[in-house]
DNA sequence: GATCCAAGTTTTGTATACAATCTAATCGTA
DNA sequence: TACGATTAGATTGTATACAAAACTTGGATC
């Protein structure tokens, strides 16, 4: 159960999330239990074990009468959740501004930091690859700075909500003409937000974090309206009602 | 499944959960699942289901090695609970003030209020079962006032955790002296929301809400630093870290 | 006396069988 | 033809059996 082999339950939890995600059943479908178990090479117990949690990630909703179907998103849904992911990550900012940051995770950011303006500077104009994982190391930093495991887990929790988290449209904006601006627009976010954290500013860090935020909805609207020929590859949009 | 009697699967959620908020575990020891199972009178397979959403809840944690042990929560944790919820319950308010909120439900909303204000004037003082019910019930129409099922969703799975809920210690405080008093600012903050709101008042509001929930972090640490014979009475304290 | 190893026992993870329920289609009637 | 009842089929909820993993206990060795 603990060596590097993935149990069944989890073999059925990843392949099934991924199978939604990439919009694999019809939305408001309920999902068969036999006939998804056989195509995930696993049993129903291990496959209701990975539906019930991906009843509790959103993913999933149960049926009055029985079983599951795939959850359908409107705009509105990604909206509030990316702004309460932008509220829960500025209440640990502002934690972190008030109850004070240990110097060595202030230095661990700033590390991750310039990680990304190496990435902004690199050759051939942005090396992507290392921006998204800088990225998403400053995030999961700032998680911590609230010295609240509570806190850490409730960010985690509302990041693996259906296109709430901080990287969900980062892999197909390559495509935006001024994708480059944006990203040098989200790093002075970045760089102002360690600032008010260091400098014991909690309001201007919360309010800080919450814009930083707002810049995912911006990309998903622009992906929306004016990129639609990428949203085909965006996991998790496919079970975005497209009205 | 659907029909007036409990399913096999809800027998063992309300009682599994029950058992635990009443301390009937050791904290941090694993619970062996056919003991449990035969206690509550059902079979492993339903009672493992129970087990995932109490791991949900966070009320039970998955040992690495197999199955679930009691979680203990730290004073610390029980704060930030408190701070999350009523971080979102503000995010709530703020955004009922934004969007605004019809007259219908501004009028159930005074309904609530007014409700509590004839429990605070019954004969006896106070008509404390009203007082909870309405109370209740002007929380949940805060959720419902955003306009967003996935707020409304969120703040009914932070107030979930031990201990975070609106009323989770109003129960005990009859005991309290100055009881009365502390429902009576309650309230006057409960009037000052509304009004907020209805004002479209956003920042107001939000800060009023935030510092309403405080109000269960007082009664917290009031009931555990002065009056701590009562805590065996409040159901899920038996799970707080005796620090 | 402490530590490591090994066999036995307990406990979990998984598959499957069965029963209760829901769904859909067919047939009958207005 | 439309609508409702009834029956057959499919699907879920639950119990249980079995295998694999983890814990415990006893003993041997250093």
């Amino acid at each position: 159960m603990s060596d590097g082999n993935l149990s069944q339950l989890d073999r059925a939890l990843f392949g099934l999330r991924s199978l939604v995600m990439n919009g694999e059943f019809e939305g408001g479908q309920r999902l068969p239990e036999v006939a998804v178990a056989k195509k995930l090479g696993t049993s129903r117990t291990p496959l209701r074990q990975a539906m019930d949690r991906l009843v509790a990630e959103r993913l999933l909703e149960r049926i009055e009468t029985g079983g599951c179907r795939v959850a359908t998103f409107t705009r509105d849904d990604i909206a509030d959740a990316i702004e309460v992911r932008g509220v829960i990550e500025g209440t640990a900012a502002r934690m972190a501004a008030e109850r004070g940051v240990s110097a060595d995770l202030l230095v661990q950011a700033n590390d991750a930091l310039e990680g990304i303006d190496r990435a902004l500077k690199a050759p051939d104009g942005l090396n992507f690859e290392c921006y998204v994982r800088r990225n998403a190391e400053f995030h999961a930093l700032l998680a911590k700075f609230s010295g609240s495991a509570l806190i850490r887990r409730e960010i985690e929790r509302i990041s693996l909500l259906p296109l709430a988290s901080p990287s969900a449209f980062l892999s197909e904006q390559a495509a935006i003409p001024d994708f480059q601006d944006s990203l040098r627009y989200a790093q002075r976010q970045h760089r102002a937000i360690l600032e008010a954290i260091t400098n014991r500013e909690g309001a201007r860090a919360e309010a800080l974090v919450r814009e930083h935020a707002r810049l995912a909805l911006i990309n998903f609207n622009y992906l929306t309206d004016v990129q639609p020929t990428l949203v085909k590859d965006v996991p998790g949009l496919a079970l975005v009602a497209s009205t």
